[in-house]
DNA sequence: TAAATTTTTGACCAAATGGACAATTTTTCT
DNA sequence: AGAAAAATTGTCCATTTGGTCAAAAATTTA
């Protein structure tokens, strides 16, 4: 019985903080930190304020607990490249996961544009440290692929940056995108998709070298 | 002498104005609209708050004028672009305009980002209009190259877009940038700037035509 | 079922903050 | 210089908001 009821507790309590998480993400992501209001997350997932304060402790934790939760999974494509797979086809699936996770995670995107966008307070650390190794890790990867001659030579680094630029725009500053272009959803990633697909295509490849295994135009 | 009185009032108030419009872009920049306080302004151009409001009704209207303010100061690059150049002269020339401008004014790109990512409430309407209007216009000059065979198949939105990523990314992500490069900041941009160069070449070169007019490497 | 534990909430508080305003100081005009 | 206008400021206020707390309600345990 001990099982039981710690699991209907457990059960109470997770059920709880994730339905606190699954409204501030709303709530942090639409507003940032300091504009978002525990009145608003109260309201986002039907609890009282003084009841999310029973959870959490603060409205600064609740901040950290759902940034910290969503960190691994941020940066899980990356390591998915793999140094023996072919070098183009795994920098085009890297930009496509992640342009996929603009697309089906907008709200996770913007919250760690603003936290980055300003100064990264609770981040700074993790990013000079554990993602700046994985980074590295990568970029040697991409090194040795352009020492084999299997890849065109760029800067890993910028090459980064860029995926992460060009992808994470159609998430972050999707009220501008969708200001210029009328196109539903569906149809700008698609488009997005292809582009981003023959850039890097043109980016990466050799001159003089096509033996890519992508579909043909 | 009413000339003279004139201007000397006037210059009180375009010289305080001046000051905390300054400031505003300063504190908005870094802390956001909501986060912004007039306090933190009013510290930063050593004035007092109510004296603020003498010049400015509200808040709200000093980040509306300063974001207005630079509006068609961030937009003029891009009327920069003439159909009668050479088509990738003219569009690394815009791209070399907007890094420069990431890199000597990373507040107001700051400020736009962080507007446009939270909704954009004070400029939706002019996104949809002007910006997209001569977007727009800028698109057409592209295809009609495309047309003429002066320029690799690309959409031109989606380029605008990417030019836009890519160029801001090193401003309102400066934080990571700098996490993950130790290079100072006139290194890091002159790699950028070589970086997205290469990337812009390969992107727009037709496939059996490279004769643009840029150094070789 | 009754005690113990956990969860929920209404009422309240202190700090922060945008803004008002009358009084004072400074500058301009005649 | 003296009046008029403009600029500046100290003081005050109302609202918002993060957070507290004791009491009540619900749930679990024995």
């Amino acid at each position: 019985m001990n099982e039981v009821t710690e699991k209907n507790l457990s059960r109470i309590q997770r059920e709880k903080r994730g339905k606190i998480q699954k409204a501030a993400l709303e709530v942090f992501s639409e507003y940032g930190l300091r504009s978002a209001t525990l009145d608003k997350i109260a309201t986002a997932c039907g609890l009282t304020k003084p009841n999310i304060l029973y959870y959490y402790s603060s409205k600064d934790q609740i901040y950290f607990e759902v940034l910290n939760g969503l960190l691994d999974e941020w940066v899980a494509p990356l390591h998915e490249i793999s140094k023996e797979g072919e070098p183009i086809d795994e920098l085009l699936g890297y930009m496509k996961a992640k342009l996929k996770m603009s697309k089906q995670k907008p709200k996770e995107s913007k919250l760690f544009a603003n936290e980055i966008l300003h100064g990264a307070p609770l981040m700074q650390n993790i990013l000079a440290t554990s993602l700046r190794k994985t980074l590295d890790e990568k970029v040697a990867v991409i090194d040795h692929w352009v020492s084999e001659g299997k890849l065109a030579n760029v800067s890993g680094y910028h090459l980064f940056f860029s995926i992460w630029a060009m992808t994470q725009h159609y998430a972050d500053f999707d009220v501008q995108v969708k200001a210029i272009l009328d196109k539903n959803e569906d149809e700008l990633f698609q488009d997005a998709e292809e582009y981003l697909t023959n850039l890097l295509l043109r980016m990466l490849s050799l001159p003089s070298n096509q033996n890519h295994s992508t579909e043909p135009r």
